[in-house]
DNA sequence: GGTAATAAATGACTGACAGTCAGTATATAA
DNA sequence: TTATATACTGACTGTCAGTCATTTATTACC
């Protein structure tokens, strides 16, 4: 019986043209500002129809959001496969994520209401569920990327990998949030340019990160 | 005619008492959740009177973060008044943004409701103001500390205080927020303690950051 | 002390919006 | 063709931020 299974893809195929439609609208307008009526006009749906797929607005939301992780998971997989150096990897690894905080500053900065406590709220546990799977899946990436590096020798033995992990990933998001919302304050009165200080900032980890090996292979590069 | 003076110092006080029942219920529920009419109820006023004072709820919670940024700020400038060494400062200073952390969650988490760009569009210009002016007062302290660092040649002197100071603060409160929001996850998936990992982090970067007469000091306490 | 003028406070009301649900349309099965 | 299941609709409800005509309290003046 193929008719379950077509009906199967048409129901995913909906679900994507609502992302769509979501997407344009939450870009253009943020969370906040953005209505389920412009949504569903921008569908060509009804308001009802968006709550036979999605259970809230913060679940829609979230459903947005995960393809930019998705993007950027699949960009990671790539570098873990890749048969890179692991000192490279891990330069590359915070390339990328600056890459993309440049070329999809919208899911970037979506990212961030995932920090927000208050926001968890109103989210369905289905969807929590989902965004905790996935959100794993990108961090066993970076973790495991940081362990090649120190079983190549060219990171700390006494550090811990997941440690420099959430370190080198935390400080570049809250660098580039900043850039991203007071970059032009810190110009204008400090005369100071964020993205050159996540440059800066990068440089000083890593520094601090690797061995007198790791440091010489990176002087070489 | 002292009854204008008397008027101004009543109205600042309603202003704070409306603070005072502000700060209750978003403490409790944060933005999204709390009420104006909760507020008004806890304030003992009508709703209409707090647009008296405030002019939106935006304000009015922004008006309760800067409490937050006050106590800061009066604990920074007692730092800064302090005979410490420079050094003995720069290491307060980390310690006492954790220590504001521990005992002002509340309004720790306030703090990053201005990061969010989509927020600040519902925020008074007046408000916008006298929140610019107080967050440089506080970067102003930080820097300076960074400076009599450098001054005393305990810091690297290619870096920028500046730039080492957003570092600093920055990387801190990533990992403070993460560790906040997601603490419990991290501990039970990968056995990480986010505050020692905060730790961690103070200190390689403290490291990266010194010159070896600073290093040396820094053994030595 | 009474009254006009001014300031402060009120709460019913408006508009906007998330979310619901009884009803309609469309597709499938009998 | 008819019955049943499924997808969709949009008018409706409840909630809440923000407003404003009206009321209450305070001050100034005679």
């Amino acid at each position: 019986m193929g008719i379950e299974e077509r009906k199967e893809r048409e129901k995913e195929h909906r679900k994507e043209e609502i992302l769509n439609a979501a997407q344009k609208v939450f870009f253009d307008k943020g969370l906040p500002t953005a209505t389920m009526d412009e949504i569903a006009e921008a569908a060509e749906l009804s308001k009802g129809t968006l709550y036979l797929y999605y259970k809230s607005k913060e679940d829609l939301y979230l459903g947005v959001m995960m393809r930019g992780m998705q993007t950027l998971y699949t960009e990671y997989e790539r570098l873990a496969a890749s048969p890179d150096s692991p000192l490279r990897k891990i330069i590359k690894l915070s390339e990328l994520y600056i890459a993309f905080f440049t070329t999809n500053r919208n899911f970037f900065r979506m990212f961030h209401f995932l920090q927000m406590p208050q926001f968890h709220k109103q989210v369905s546990k289905e969807m929590q569920q989902y965004c905790g799977v996935e959100t794993r899946r990108l961090w066993d990436l970076v973790i495991g990327i940081m362990k090649q590096g120190m079983e190549a020798g060219i990171l700390r033995s006494d550090l811990d990998p997941t440690e420099i992990g959430i370190i080198l990933w935390s400080s570049s998001s809250a660098l580039m949030m900043r850039g991203d919302t007071e970059g032009d304050r810190w110009k204008e009165r400090f005369n100071i340019d964020l993205s050159h200080t996540l440059e800066v900032s990068n440089r000083l980890f890593l520094n601090a990160i690797l061995t007198d090996k790791g440091r010489k292979e990176f002087a070489a590069l």
